[in-house]
DNA sequence: CTATAAACAGACCTATAAGTCTGTTATCCT
DNA sequence: AGGATAACAGACTTATAGGTCTGTTTATAG
């Protein structure tokens, strides 16, 4: 094989696996063996493409984490049409993801939020960007939404947005008990009755 | 001193300085050494005291976590008037306390459901025991509002308390980055926007 | 007052995990 | 083809942390 692609194919590979195990153990409960065991390879090729432990998750979060949050919980909230619906499909969508995981982790970027704060700061702030990125374009859509007709132009669009990240936050932690069928219904359903205030009405 | 008191002092004294740190850095990040440097202790009292850090862990959980939850969480809203005040005015408490820590580590219960899923079952099941009643706690103060004319009899009050759970676990996961005040504003209002739907109407 | 057991101190053992280093295999360039 | 270097293997080093064990202090009973 070609020598870019090689090192290329490995990295992503120790980075694909890597997210996984981090995701179902946690970054300090995961060793970089458990990793290597998993592809069957050694300490040498890690640390032949890898600084450290620390550089080497770092480089996860902004690739591969990032890329995952944005395609599972950003881009399909973009679009024409009404935003509230866009939003609650998109939900329900990844919900529904989280609730065939025969046992589940909750929400990845949370689960590293709360395993970092105080502790890494410089992890902190690349996760925290992340959050950064979800959270404008939720605002961005329901302005949107607002002038296109579908939104209530009275509503506070950053407090809305807040709100709706904590709550698919929680829904998350809280689905790792297992019964996630029953609680993404539920969640769904207030989720859609919330929306109704935020929607336009026709009457003032 | 009394043996008897000595011995209870001094296990709540582990315990207490336990459950901060373990609070603060999470339970796999703090070494049993990092608590006994605390308090001026040695391994031997430790272990004399404790079996083991797991047992030692459950023996928090089940005592100070508990309580902690308790008296911040569900006491408040008991009562006779009206649960949704109640409610917003119990959250809103527990987001000043949290929005004062100059560093603030998220919800305790949360963290360590965070923590330990998918690797200790057995914590696990006593940490989901305290969210159970928890959500127990809310339905009842829900029903009991429909009964007194303050909660709309055609909301699903298991659905409700479970977004509920959610939005107060997402909220502080989200208050750790530092804007606190600011967080605790926009999910505040919403809650009290979310509840004018939940509220009794007295149009039909 | 003293024997006895509780309460505690701290050195020690052991396992784990991050990171290093030297040696080996595979690939590329001329 | 063959030297050079990238890519990888795996033994080794070092630090940390859970747990043990033996010895010492302190309090209570008789």
């Amino acid at each position: 094989m070609d020598k870019q692609l090689k090192r290329m194919a490995t990295m992503q590979r120790i980075q694909t696996t890597g997210l996984e195990i981090f995701y179902q153990k946690g970054y300090h409960n995961t060793s970089i063996d458990d990793i290597l065991k998993e592809l069957s390879l050694s300490k040498g090729a890690f640390y032949y493409h890898f600084q450290s432990k620390e550089e080497y998750f770092i480089s996860i979060v902004q690739n591969l984490l990032f890329r995952k949050v944005y395609s599972s919980l950003i881009e399909p909230i973009e679009g024409e049409e009404d935003p509230l619906n866009k939003i609650a499909a998109c939900f329900d969508n990844a919900l529904e993801t989280a609730e065939h995981n025969f046992l589940d982790y909750g929400f990845v970027l949370s689960n590293f939020i709360t395993e970092f704060n105080g502790k890494n700061p410089d992890i902190m702030n690349y996760l925290q960007d992340i959050l950064k990125v979800w959270e404008v374009n939720l605002v961005t859509a329901l302005q949107k939404g607002k002038t296109d007709g579908y939104v209530n132009r009275h509503i506070d669009s950053e407090a809305v947005a807040t709100y709706l990240i904590s709550s698919y936050i929680g829904i998350r932690t809280l689905m790792v008990e297992g019964n996630g069928k029953m609680l993404r219904y539920k969640y769904i359903q207030q989720l859609r009755n919330y929306f109704k205030l935020i929607e336009h009405k026709e009457s003032v």
